[in-house]
DNA sequence: ACTCCTTCTTACTCCGGAGTAAGTTTACTT
DNA sequence: AAGTAAACTTACTCCGGAGTAAGAAGGAGT
């Protein structure tokens, strides 16, 4: 009658990474608190002691998602920023079609990163806090050679000005292509390279001049 | 030896409010499901049964927080947009300024709405999603007269195309504010008016020139 | 074919916290 | 000062779901 494939054992770790996958998709759907560990164990086809005894609590499980997706995710980006191309223009170019990429190919993952580990409190708010800092410290070096920092006078009081900018603009920079990411999910038909060309096409101009002092109203 | 009042008998608005202040501050610290109506009651210096009398379960003291508190945000940001200035770039300075200001003068209450609430699902996603779409509307308005986007040809396939692309940037705009207003709350001596400034430099000529076509690689 | 380690399950315990039944006290009104 | 409606409390019930004790069953090596 059923060809159910009489369950196969597995060695542990390619059972952790289809638990963690059926972590990932009911953190997703349900949020932290709202997700029960019975649930995962159900999705995963596992038992629930089989779970505390590879995964720890539910509060481990939930840091080991984030653990795993915030690298898949760090990883992506960093590397299409350290892309051959010499121009920081290019090279944001490249990080950011990497990203909105990495969300429109990996809903789930984006969903859990984003909105559940934000709210999130305790070690795992820390370790996303990690991740995200990485993320726009990467920004923040590429701003700075946008804005043409070297010509800035050293040790002067329009430097530390300078840098603070920087770190200002870079955040609200991967602020941007946040919100732009879970924009370019409810439109049908947008591209990853396209979405991020519509940013550099918003902020590029702004971001070479302000290095020079111009701007809103100068 | 304590001086206490002797807990006055206060009419039931007055202590809504007293219990919306109090569930506004529990649940900034400790997001929705880490919350205990308990907390909330003690920290509002009444029982928990009036809490529930008053204002219903837990996810309708939730959303009762949520709709006070975006109201007032909305509010705050759409009466200085709709300030006597007439062109699109100072409305959008002063409605920024708003923003930033009211972030600055309520944590708590930013915290809820924007940590907290995101991660909520049901009811309480769409009210928040509501109030969102509220400001987005109104930056968006803004963004298509910046874009000169009178000058396009009416029913041109380039129409729908630029219709997108302010819809685009006033998502991405919205978030870089979001992002921002993180950010300038770890900054100290950050001014409100100052934070607006540093993201109209950002993206006001990136603005303009949109509406021209102009930008990244062009 | 017997060990022995790893994989895996059934069947529980236990508690935090949402929600409530029933009653008590204060302050207006006539 | 008596009546009454609103404000307010003590002291529970009850359940979902985190976490676990105890053991079963498959497979690799000898």
């Amino acid at each position: 009658m059923h060809p159910e494939p009489s369950r196969k054992r597995l060695p542990r770790k390619v059972r952790e990474q289809q638990m963690l996958d059926a972590a990932v998709q009911v953190f997703s759907a349900r949020g932290f608190h709202a997700t029960s560990m019975d649930e995962i164990a159900e999705r995963a086809q596992v038992s629930k002691p089989l779970l505390y005894l590879y995964l720890g609590s539910k509060e481990e499980t939930f840091s080991a998602c984030i653990a795993r997706e915030a690298d898949r995710l760090v990883d992506s980006i960093g590397s299409a920023a350290r892309s051959p191309a010499d121009e920081p223009g290019e090279r944001l170019m490249q990080g950011l079609t990497a990203f909105f990429g990495y969300v429109a190919a990996n809903r789930d993952s984006w969903v859990v990163l984003y909105q559940q580990a934000r709210s999130q409190s305790g070690a795992v708010a820390e370790q996303l806090a990690r991740a995200r800092a990485e993320i726009v410290d990467t920004v923040t070096e590429l701003v700075r050679q946008s804005m043409e920092l070297d010509q800035a006078r050293e040790g002067g009081s329009g430097y530390a000005a300078l840098r603070r900018e920087a770190a200002a603009i870079a955040h609200a920079l991967v602020g941007a292509a946040d919100a732009l990411a879970d924009w370019a999910l409810t439109v049908p038909g947008e591209q990853p390279e396209a979405t991020a060309r519509r940013l550099m096409n918003l902020i590029w101009i702004g971001l070479e001049r302000r290095g020079k002092g111009e701007g809103y109203g100068s």
